[in-house]
DNA sequence: TGTTTATATAAGTATATGCTTATATAATGA
DNA sequence: TCATTATATAAGCATATACTTATATAAACA
């Protein structure tokens, strides 16, 4: 059990389109920038800075590859089990990930 | 399953300190507009504002009872199973209700 | 080495948000 | 009837938010 303000502050991040979207993605698979960029349909610093505040709330981890930047949703976050009863309401995020792969923008490192 | 828009919508309206100890209060409770204000220590205009926004997303119904309008949780909500998996995360609303009985400020109708 | 690609970040800006204060309405009760 | 109590709502304002554009950095590669 949290304090109010931890958990107001929490789903105010959730409460976003993108940075929802962004972490219903990444609970299926790592990304990189760019391929965020092509699946949400968004500006690169818009997506680099809705990032930049999933990390800051240690939300997400990143790794650097080569001259990408991959990230990865944190299951050890505190909130992890209350985001996963959160995806249960929004649309499957494979779709985004199919439809990157065939205009064949998917990042393969390694 | 809604849609992201939806359900971003439900968890930026959920992340708000205020809003989010109403709705938890609301889930153990009915509440009328001068108890919350008392329990939450705002003022009466900021509580009824959350109040309207909470019952324009319906997520409260009010009934009038002589000069109290009394809110109550809409339990029917498409969100409603949602926000149960919430309020895990907040400390128990019950020790605010107990506090405003113990001030003699409950108020009791019918 | 110079160019391209991927990313981060700063600055600027329009809009949204959550309060305050002031006021209106309606029910209660002396 | 008049004062009190409970509530809603409007207007104003300070701050937060989410973009944009511009720019810096670093890796890859020709």
């Amino acid at each position: 059990m949290q304090h109010i303000e931890e958990t107001a502050n929490m789903l105010k991040l959730l409460g976003d389109k993108t940075r929802l979207m962004i972490l219903a993605i990444l609970s299926e698979t790592d990304c990189c920038v760019c391929e965020l960029v092509e699946m949400l349909q968004m500006s690169q610093p818009a997506i680099s800075q809705h990032l930049r505040k999933l990390k800051d709330n240690d939300l997400v981890k990143e790794t650097k590859k080569a001259q990408w930047v991959f990230y990865s949703l944190n299951k050890q976050h505190e909130f992890y089990p209350m985001m996963k009863c959160i995806f249960a309401y929004l649309p499957d995020p494979k779709e985004h990930i199919r439809q990157l792969e065939k205009k064949g923008m998917r990042i393969r490192c390694e």
